[in-house]
DNA sequence: GTCTATAATTTGATAGAC
DNA sequence: GTCTATCAAATTATAGAC
């Protein structure tokens, strides 16, 4: 792939977790770098195929990221899938990219929507295989809507205190809730 | 409210549920009920304004379907709100409105943020004082999260099982996670 | 790989008649 | 309250020269 290509991709990506999938336009990204649209197509044809594209990257990206270490416990599981998405809010203030389209999944294209739900299939797999015990899977599957909502809340409240306070308890189970 | 607005805005509502504050225009609205856009106008005169009032409608709404009954628990709350949120993707498959604007906050008109902004202040106070306790913030935090977060992990799986498997925690804390 | 040029459509919004 | 007519701008995309 080449350097502009790369280019193109990040800002798309950037835009994508700031605004949704039609927050950005072909001419948006060509003007950023100083090309013009018709560049842009010639790299990515169509927006879906790009938008598939940078969901692809993005997801291969984060499971490098949040790759298992030996000798982690399932507390650090938790912690590192919660400091990888963290780490999106306090880099821009912005989504998770694959949280954003997902909310906005009805109105996506077919290509889109596969990776977006590829992407959080293998966060399941990945997150319940490593967290282990009975309810892995529940566990999961409320570890991962908690970190995705508490960027929706942070988002919402300009703060990124909101997403602290709502995951927590994520990475402390132990001293959680008491009715 | 005229009875034409009020149809307006059911239709705009569950157009941003769908594809967020990008995914429905003006002409998308008029169609659907059988007069023109600039007859649009005339009800609402620009969309950034419209979405506002969908947004202040839509917490009224909620705020007045979850509010307080004499002798609740803790537990009842929790269970409210989750119930509440479920069934916005139950009806339809769709986001919650908030959730979904909440989301898109970095793309939003100055007067639809502050719509955002107010829900989700109201959500927390409101959840906190009926939780209660010392940690009856974070908590509402995090069951605010866990909710919205469910809602995405449902729409991109396509399976309202998703937001159970999610949230189910969230009601039977006492049982709640073990290392 | 980038450009000019252009097509076809959609968008938010306005003016003014009825 | 709805209409026709229109506007200026933006959008995705293509054809073909350089």
């Amino acid at each position: 792939m080449s350097e502009t290509a790369a280019r193109l991709m990040d800002l798309a990506e950037a835009r994508i977790r700031e605004a949704g999938y039609r927050g950005f336009s072909f001419r948006d990204l060509a003007a950023e770098i100083g090309i013009k649209s018709a560049s842009v197509h010639h790299h990515f044809p169509t927006k879906a195929g790009m938008t598939a594209a940078v969901a692809r990257r993005y997801g291969d990206r984060f499971f490098e990221l949040v790759g298992p270490r030996p000798g982690e416990n399932s507390g650090d599981v938790i912690a590192t899938y919660r400091s990888a998405l963290r780490n999106e809010i306090e880099r821009d203030g912005r989504m998770c990219l694959t949280g954003m389209l997902g909310a906005e999944a009805g109105g996506l294209p077919p290509e889109v929507l596969e990776e977006i739900e590829t992407f959080f299939r293998r966060c399941i797999d990945d997150l319940s295989s490593r967290i282990g015990g009975p309810d892995a899977v529940a566990r999961a599957f409320h570890v991962l809507a908690a970190l995705e909502g508490g960027l929706i809340l942070a988002r919402a409240y300009g703060d990124i205190s909101a997403f602290d306070h709502a995951t927590a308890s994520l990475t402390a189970p132990a001293l959680a809730p008491a009715a």
